[in-house]
DNA sequence: AATCATGTATCATTATTTGAACCGCTATAT
DNA sequence: ATATAGCGGTTCAAATAATGATACATGATT
């Protein structure tokens, strides 16, 4: 493992529920030298990567995300393409409708917005990772996306969230394939009591997903007809995006989803 | 210099002109080895921080700036304070308002608006960064920021765009003395011929600078009075971003803003 | 066929990383 | 007021990982 690796590595231990970290917490959380992590952080702060607070001197994500998200924005206009659906999704659905991309250790928010007026609704931190084998958009994501990310993932650990939730290899391997063969992935309180969801990929130029579309919904509201209403809404919006991306969905995905 | 210093640097090299590099040509740009730059870039890919171009092989920056921005955006909402500030200064002035933070090489975009309706316009691209020496949000940077900051750049070299840029130390030095004891930065055609602005800066809890905001207007809008409004119009906007942040306008500076 | 690009592999040299001990500061407890 | 514990930060010799030169496979372009 590279010192680059490890370095960059202390950035995702950020997140919404802990914002700043100290240089004593990091230690404990990496289990590295203190010295090594300090001379990590320091570097990372001098590149604009962190930034401290001047109170209690712990560390905070910096302000060099803002820049290069916007060029990477400019480079690969993802978020707004894909914004437009997702919200026509949201309007359409009065649900909760989340474009996610994989990262190594889940999936991360593209855009999201929540349809919803008023009743129950769907909880959400855009700002998370939602795992992969909890959700249907991680499901989705493995079995239709690269094969290195399949394999990368399937042999880690699993927690288990709820009492639906698979944590078994051999469980999730059979999932992902069925997923594969009906052309969309559907989750059942998975991730949390009484929230299901379906999923749906987008792809690049050569057939590989990219990322996916989900929906969330409470669980009183995900009935067979309702969920394969969803499956239609959402096949015709994956379909869509694809191809604004200049993708192309592979000839046995079409097949699936013309006859669904 | 460290080998993480090195390969978060590799970043700071993509643009909006710039927006995919192959491995030769970082090589080249870089000096570096090409087994080193080999190593850094896939460890930067493999954390997500690149990505690459599927047909050229180039590189790009990668999925992991969309979400380490939205948690940073969560962790210190700069973008979510200013943005309003900015925006109804643009539509109050019909001119181009600009909130830049520091980075290494220089300022670099909060959020930007032209509020102008027709006529001449400044063109601006937001993802670029803007020179510490040759704009009015830099030289107020430096003159209202941290003296370190100050040192680093000071101790740099200068491009020369124009016929007005200072490109000599000595009298950028003097120019924010100037700056510090007027209380604003003006600049007439630093950067670009026919463009001129002003910026003030905005303060953290410790009275140091954490960034501008400036008004870019075409040469022949910035008479003296224009100036002088635009200057009134910013001495309050930051003084209110200031305090919404938390920040303290320090005392000497406060005074020459209550005197102009 | 020749050129240029990415990527892979090896390996001695060298420079960087590492980790334990140390320092100075602050807050809390005795 | 005096110890103590926890924090951020520093130092330096020893260990290790990065480096860069060389060589080669491969595919795209000319």
């Amino acid at each position: 493992m590279s010192t680059v690796t490890k370095a960059l590595g202390l950035l995702e231990y950020f997140s919404k529920s802990r914002p700043e970290i100290g240089l004593s917490n990091f230690t404990q959380l990496t289990n590295f030298d203190k010295g090594t992590v300090f001379r990590y952080l320091t570097a990372l702060r001098d590149q604009g990567f962190l930034d401290q607070n001047p109170l209690t001197k712990a560390y905070r994500l910096g302000p060099a995300f803002i820049r290069l998200a916007a060029v990477r924005e400019i480079t690969v206009p993802l978020v707004s393409l894909v914004a437009p659906i997702v919200d026509r999704l949201a309007e359409d659905t009065h649900e909760l409708v989340h474009a996610a991309l994989p990262q190594m250790k889940g999936m991360s928010t593209l855009h999201y917005l929540d349809g919803g007026h008023g009743g129950i609704r769907v909880g959400f931190n855009g700002a998370g990772l939602l795992p992969f084998h909890a959700t249907s958009s991680g499901i989705a994501m493995l079995a239709f996306g690269h094969p290195d990310l399949f394999k990368n993932v399937i042999s880690g650990e699993f927690e288990k969230f709820t009492d639906q939730t698979s944590v078994q290899a051999n469980d999730l391997t059979q999932r992902i394939e069925y997923v594969r063969s009906s052309g969309f992935a559907a989750a059942n309180q998975w991730f949390e009591a009484d929230v299901c969801s379906v999923a749906l990929p987008f792809f690049d130029g050569k057939g590989i997903a990219l990322g996916t579309i989900s929906i969330a919904t409470p669980a009183s509201r995900m009935s067979d007809d309702a969920r394969t209403s969803l499956v239609h809404t959402l096949v015709h919006a994956c379909t869509a995006l694809t191809s604004t991306l200049g993708g192309q969905v592979p000839a046995y995905v079409s097949s699936i989803w013309a006859h669904l």
